[in-house]
DNA sequence: CGGATTTGACCAGCGC
DNA sequence: GCGCTGGTCAAATCCG
């Protein structure tokens, strides 16, 4: 990704002919190709060589710490004298070397604090917003309407946690934050005491540091940790709690479902890894003159269909930056407004992303972990359910049973009043976010503001073409 | 010629 | 069981 085609990604409309010469021109990024074969491989090398991370680099230091200095055998055979002022002066490069790995070491401690200090704060803002919801409901009987003595200093206070809480997921990985509080959320609603990568006992920290380096070891792949283990752990293995649901290495995860369904059918819990099956998924509306958003990533186009209700062809386009990445995305104009672009993500990234692509990977990662983590108890009086997509396996997944996971719906957010996307012949949990809302619209949750943060980084006059 | 896209066929899930 | 629909596959085709 050359300053030349981060132009075309900042600068708006732009010819989807020209950028395909500039993406052909100037990046090296691999590309996969359907029926053939695949030099894997390669891919895989220059993927895993292009973005090093905060882990990868710490544990360089580490292992330049770990190393014992030897002494050549050519050293060996110097004077005594000589050999001294070597070894002396390998103590002493040794001992610099300390000094700075010390220092490292100390930064990375303080930022190790503030995290967990933030995350311990909007842990503590989350509870009282659930604790508040759930007060709310039992005194409004299950209706979704702001209580009369809901001022609008705690109103703005709730935004402002919100902002807080979605954001702290953006600049790196989600997978920390995101995946604590799915963590925390779960175990609140469900007393699961034996979580083995969270407690609440003195050991939190190092389970915490350990999260926290996997967040920056994961980088931008915006993974989220919790589903993991919450499926190690749960005595009803639950299904992803986001979209950017765990990628185990087993390949029952990866995508086709249809093919993974037969596989798992010989399973135990067959039910329950059905139910993983239908994975949350992130819509995005934006207003787009190109046949589909430029969100960074790399897409192969592998299908079309005319979806019922909508003329305009639905397309099909799977991630191609790794060869075995299962995400997929859906493209289909608004059938109401063709200039808007709807722009559905399902599946996680399973290799480092681009850097242009992070942006949206994590405002979707985090929207999804809103989404899954069943914070819509805590949402605004704004922002509403769909009752559109009846399913059973809503309410199965992950068991995240908060709130409206009662009602045995699926979850479905707007994440502002123009959205409108169903997805009533699905069975996926699906987050809506409107790129279509100005800004500066109050009452949009504090995701959508992310998303506009988003979008304000992202080709937004909306969006650029993809090759 | 290699890689990307198109498009008809096929399959699974769901409702009746 | 049947038909409808969404989603995927893969051969054919297009394109640089």
């Amino acid at each position: 990704m050359d300053a030349t085609s981060r132009v075309s990604d900042l600068g708006g409309s732009v010819m989807v002919k020209e950028e395909k010469k500039v993406d052909q021109s100037t990046e090296d990024e691999p590309k996969i190709h359907g029926n053939k074969s695949v030099n894997g491989s390669k891919i895989r090398k220059e993927v895993g060589s292009s973005m090093p991370t905060s882990a990868d680099l710490g544990n360089i230091k580490l292992m330049q710490m770990a190393a014992p200095r030897s002494i050549s055998p050519v050293e060996t055979k110097g004077s005594s004298v000589t050999r001294k002022d070597q070894e002396d002066q390998l103590l002493e490069s040794a001992k610099v070397e300390m000094g700075e790995v010390r220092e490292e070491n100390e930064r990375l401690k303080t930022v190790l604090a503030r995290i967990m200090k933030e995350y311990q704060s909007l842990q503590t803002h989350f509870f009282d917003l659930v604790q508040q919801e759930q007060s709310n409901k039992k005194s409004i009987d299950g209706h979704e309407v702001v209580p009369p003595n809901h001022n609008t200093h705690q109103e703005s206070l709730l935004e402002d946690d919100h902002q807080e809480l979605i954001s702290l997921s953006l600049g790196r990985s989600s997978s920390s934050l995101s995946g604590h509080l799915n963590h925390q959320t779960k175990f609140k609603d469900e007393k699961m005491i034996n979580s083995t990568s969270i407690s609440n006992n003195n050991d939190n920290k190092p389970v915490m540091e350990d999260e926290f380096k996997e967040g920056l070891a994961l980088g931008l792949d915006c993974k989220v940790e919790a589903s993991k283990t919450v499926c190690t752990n749960s005595a009803n293995p639950s299904p992803e709690n986001s979209f950017e649901e765990n990628k185990e290495e087993d390949v029952r995860e990866q995508w086709p479902p249809s093919k993974m369904l037969k596989i798992m059918k010989s399973g135990e819990d067959e039910v329950s890894q059905q139910t993983a099956m239908k994975k949350a998924r992130v819509s995005v509306r934006a207003r787009c003159d190109t046949p589909t958003m430029n969100d960074g990533c790399q897409w192969r186009k592998y299908g079309q269909k005319i979806a019922k209700g909508n003329p305009c062809p639905r397309a099909y386009y799977r991630c191609t930056v790794a060869p075995a990445c299962p995400v997929r995305k859906q493209v289909q104009r608004c059938v109401e407004d063709m200039s808007i672009l709807i722009t559905t993500y399902e599946g996680t990234h399973n290799h480092p992303l681009p850097i242009s692509a992070t942006a949206m990977a994590s405002t979707t990662s985090a929207a999804a972990s809103m989404l899954m983590s069943g914070s819509s108890t805590s949402r605004p009086s704004n922002i509403t359910t769909s009752a559109t997509a009846t399913t059973s396996s809503a309410q199965d997944l992950h068991g995240l049973n908060f709130g409206l996971s009662e009602n045995s719906r699926p979850r479905h957010f707007y994440l502002s009043h123009n959205s409108s996307i169903t997805s009533s012949a699905t069975s996926h949990p699906t987050i809506t976010l409107d790129l279509t809302v100005p800004s500066s619209s109050s009452s949009m949750l504090s995701s959508a503001s992310q998303f506009n943060r988003f979008s304000s980084s992202l080709p937004t006059q909306p969006c650029s073409a993809i090759p």
